[in-house]
This record gives C-alpha cells, structure tokens and sequence, in this order.
DNA sequence: GTGTCATGCGTAT
DNA sequence: TACGCCTGACACG
C-alpha cells in the first residue's frame, strides 16, 4: 500500500540488483504473459519512479510501467527461489536476483512517448523536488476550488502524496482540511512543499512513514519510535492530539478519511462542508 | 472459514 | 457519486 516514498525507494533497491542486467520475464498468472515475452532476454537499462509511477527502461527503448495501486506488492528475492504465488503477475530473474510482483493495478509494456504522457500528467515528485515545485503546486491550487485535502491527493497538483501523508503534512503545516484550494496562501502552499520534499525523502530513506520527532513522545534524539508513535493525525480520530491534548477528529472527503486536529489546524469558518 | 478493510485510480453515470 | 479492479492482513466466529 504504497504512497511515492515507497515507489523511488524500490526503484533505488531494485535498480542496485537489475541495473545494467539481462533479464528473463515470465507472467506465472497468464494476465501479462505477452508483455513477459516482449522484455524476457533484454538488458534493463534502469529503474526510475515518479509520483507512484515505476519505469523499467530496456536497451530496446520499451519501456515496463509499473503501478501498485492499493494493493500491489514487490518482493525481492534470492536463490534457492521459493515456488512463485499464483498470482504473480510478473516475475524478473537474474541467475542471483528475482523481483516478484502480485496485484499491481498496472502492468504494461510502453514506448518512450507513452511514458511521456503518464509522466506529462503528473505533478511535481517531492522526491525529485524540481526547482519550481512549490510554483507549480501554487498555480495549480489556484485553479481549483476544492478542500485542500482533498487537492493534495490529486496527482496532477502534486505527484505520490497517499492517504497517510495528507493527513500528516497538513497536521504539520497547521492547515485545516476543509479549506478552500484556491485561498491558500502562497506561502502555506511553498511550507506544503517543503514539508513534502523533506518527509518523503525522510520516508524513502527510512521505508516508513514516520512524521513524529521523537521528542514530542518524550524519547532521546534518534530513537527509533513505535509503529503507534509515528504518526500525529492518519487513524488517530477521538486519541488525544501530541502536541495540544486535544482529540482528533476524521471526516470522509470523496470516500477516503482524513484526520486532524482542530486546535494545531484551526477552522476559519470560511471551509467548505465536509 | 468468512467478512472487512486498506498507504489507489480509472471509468461510467 | 458509484462501481470495478487487484491482494493480503486481521478480526471475528
């Protein structure tokens, strides 16, 4: 259940194994068994990720993309290699690596041009942190008018924020989630950026979401914090709030949940309804 | 064993 | 707004 940190993370483990190598491709559950064939026998170039997107780039210039969606899964693996699962969709083997990969929303086979277009359709990567990126999330905030939390989540404004850092990086900016998209200021939406570039980056890292600073759950520097410590609003709705004591609450928007605190992330009365 | 839910997203209505 | 797709973990009986 990945959000973009998970992405360039695997592209950076998998590409220290595959890069440069020749693979063999086989699709044990049938569903991509002509894209197996097409990449089975040719070099793998590199791995790269942007947003939640991942690209295996072959010296035949095709091009694999891989999206996990909510449920795919990697497994990297190593000799004596365990029988595959049933439903493996894709396996890459060198004689010392193989990557297995199960319930991946998208697996295709694409050209250069095509990648192109999913990546045209994307947002600044915090990852990647271009120059512009707190530029480009201002004009593209602007032209919606929308909950915020709800914007951030829309790949086009900002490319690998999921469910867990929504809620947490606009804990951490302060920010409610019902405000308006477009009245934002400029300077909330460059500290979102911020704030973006350095917990995902923190994340890849780390291969956890972890927003808490230690202190503020009373350990030492550098503690590594338990699973139910690392987090101040995602699936924290009625717990007390760790910097105020005041309860977190959680509202829908389009479906999905989202959590905050009304005392660090205090309603103006302009929000739109929940 | 069965049911539910989840860090996602595209398409139809 | 609803539904479909994809899988695994966990709660419950």
């Amino acid at each position: 259940m990945p959000e973009g940190h998970v992405l360039h993370r695997a592209a950076r483990l998998q590409r220290r194994r595959f890069g440069g190598q020749t693979v063999a491709a086989e699709s044990p559950q049938g569903r991509f068994s002509a894209g197996a064939d097409r990449i089975d026998g040719q070099r793998l170039v590199t791995i790269d990720a942007n947003g939640k997107h991942l690209f295996y780039r072959f010296d035949t210039d095709d091009v694999l993309h891989v999206h996990l969606g909510l449920f795919g899964k990697f497994r990297l693996q190593r000799p004596p290699y365990p029988e595959p699962s049933q439903n493996a969709r894709l396996l890459l083997s060198t004689a010392t690596d193989r990557l297995h990969l199960a319930g991946p929303t998208t697996c295709e086979v694409l050209s250069p041009d095509e990648v192109d277009a999913v990546v045209d359709r994307l947002g600044p990567d915090p990852i990647l942190a271009p120059a512009d990126g707190d530029q480009q999330m201002i004009e593209r905030l602007g032209r919606r008018s929308i909950p915020i939390g709800a914007a951030i989540l829309d790949q086009k404004v900002v490319a690998g924020l999921g469910n867990v850092y929504r809620s947490e990086l606009l804990f951490l900016i302060g920010l409610h989630p019902f405000t308006r998209s477009s009245t934002v200021p400029d300077e909330t939406v460059k500290e979102l950026w911020r704030q973006s570039v350095e917990q995902l980056k923190q994340g890849e890292r780390s291969g956890m979401i972890n927003t808490v600073l230690p202190s503020e759950v009373g350990a030492p520097p550098g503690t590594k914090l338990e699973r139910a410590e690392r987090l101040y609003a995602y699936k924290r709705h009625g717990e007390p709030c760790r910097r105020c004591g005041d309860l977190i609450r959680s509202a829908d928007i389009d479906g999905r949940m989202i959590w905050w605190c009304p005392t660090c992330q205090p309603a103006d009365g302009r929000e739109l309804a929940a």
